[in-house]
Parts: C-alpha cells; structure tokens; sequence
DNA sequence: AAATTAAAGGATAATTTTGTCCTTTAATAT
DNA sequence: ATATTAAAGGACAAAATTATCCTTTAATTT
C-alpha cells in the first residue's frame, strides 16, 4: 500500500508529535530506534518531511525535531503520504494506466474508485494529532 | 497499491477472458500487445497464473492461454492479486508491523481496517466474467 | 573564538522488482 | 517419426527502492 519509507514517515511523525506534545524534542537515534528503523535512511526521510513543511528540523547541541503544537492538528496523514509517495494513490488508476477516467475507464475504474476515494477521505481526515494521542494513552504502539 | 506484476496480471486475464468468451485461445505475443507489457516478463506472470490455476495454458500450435467458461464467474479480483502479491492487502497492517491486532493495534490500526476490509470485499466480489463483459462492450479499456 | 553537537547532503552499496535472452519441454501438424 | 509451434523455465541484466557511510553545514556551549 504504501512504500517503506512512507511507513517510516507516518512512524516517525507520530512519535515525534507525541514527543512535542510533552516538549521534548528528539534527535534521529531516539526515533530511529522508537520505530525500528535504520538510522541512515530514516535522515534522509526526516529531511523530506521537514523540507515539506511537516515537521521542524533544529540542528546543533539539544537540536532534532519537532512539530509545532499549533500546527499539528492541521497535519493529516494524506500530507505525509503525498511528501513521501507522491499523490498516485489518491488519483491514479488501480491498473496503473496514465489515462483512466469517467469517459475512458479501465476495468476496475467504477470500483476501484470507490475505494480510493474512502482511503483518500480517511487519511484527508486523519490528523497527526489525533493519532498521537492513541499513542501517548497507551491505546495504540509504535512496535510489538 | 498493486505491483506492476499484479497490473498484468489483471488486464492479461481480463483479456485472456474476453477472447475465451468468444471461443478464442490467445498467445503470449497476443496479449502482450494487448496490455502493452513486455512479452517474456508477461509469460512469467501467466506462468504463475497458470499454476494457481487461474488460466489454462496449452502447449504447441494453436496453443496459448483460455479460461474455463464454467469457471470465469467463479474466478476473482482477490485470487488474482493473491497469487502474484500475496495477501498482505488483505490481511496486512497499514504500517508494516508484523503483529498489529486488535488487542495490540497500531496508531492507524482503527481507520485502516475499515478501507482494508471494503477493499478485500470489492476484490473478492468482483468476477473476472464481469469486468470481461466491460471490455467486450467497449465500456472500458486497456489501453488509451 | 573554539570545541562540540546534531542535522543536511553526497556518494555508494545491497536488495527487490522489473525486464530480457536463450534453452528445454510438450503439444500439434506434416 | 520429424518438423514446427508455443509455453515453461533457467540464467542474467536493468531499474527502483531501501540502506549505509562519510563529509559538510549550522547551531549551541564552553
């Protein structure tokens, strides 16, 4: 569904809102090893997301990132999957043709479209916010 | 959503049925064509669909590949796109994680299981006979 | 100002997915 | 039986994704 470094970006936005909810910034190694991902690559995917305006990077000693509180209801997961994935799973077609639409579908068009309009309603809704509080109640975990 | 490998899969079955529909076996050169993919990568991919009993293959002149007519209806979306991408779709947490349930549920666990199950239902409810009869209609495509 | 800290960024490597080529196997037709 | 046809299968190659390492830049602290 989504791309292993999307899996990471959404991983990583939670734990670090949930972070900034109780004023703590956190550096790569403390989320690399919250989300049991390579230090390495999840960099790279902090940058994009901070590049992107998702979260704020701060380097130099007691740097790392964070989102601001006022902007982290305004955050939804749609955000992070179109900085990271690209928008081809909001808009394109389930077979993967570069022209599918209303006058000229593709097989699946009609039903596939259904779904792909609720995945995209749901993750337009879904705040950062929201599912930060899951995970900072203890309803919800970032590993097994 | 689908690999590249599940797309042709798709459209070379939904082909593959229209043509068996009107009493025609077609050839690998033939559907590659059709679906515009590349011809040995294709005859992988029917190889697979072959032995997951999805198409009938026969060998030798005037062989090629059919589907059972008696069988179409009973042959859907979800088979397909289990025998080439397994059933992580279906089954699958949003973010990866190996054990995800609903006693131990990760943070998009609640609002993914909702897109996840209606599209698991859409595929095991769509026929291959049924988006065929599209096609043959010329109410959808497989090509611009 | 100098040393230290941590992110940014460039180069490279491993793995997976996608794609190609060539030989073998099995069926039909002559 | 032999030749021909077309799928099956093995080996290999290219491209994309995922991952690592090392240097540079920009902050803070001393």
């Amino acid at each position: 569904m989504f791309s292993k470094s999307c899996e990471y970006a959404i991983k990583a936005t939670i734990y670090i809102a949930v972070q900034s909810n109780q004023g703590n910034r956190v550096g790569l190694k403390d989320i690399a090893r919250e989300i049991a991902s390579p230090e390495a690559f999840t960099a790279k995917i902090l940058q994009q997301l901070s590049r992107n305006h998702i979260i704020d990077s701060v380097k130099g000693p007691n740097g790392g990132f964070q989102i601001d509180k006022k902007e982290m209801t305004r955050i939804k997961l749609s955000q992070i999957v179109s900085a990271i994935d690209g928008d081809a799973i909001f808009k394109g077609c389930g077979l993967g043709f570069k022209e599918c639409s209303e006058k000229k579908p593709c097989p699946v068009h009609d039903k596939f479209k259904v779904i792909r309009n609720e995945l995209k309603t749901m993750l337009e809704n879904t705040s950062v916010q929201e599912l930060s509080l899951g995970l900072a109640n203890g309803l919800t975990f970032l590993h097994r």
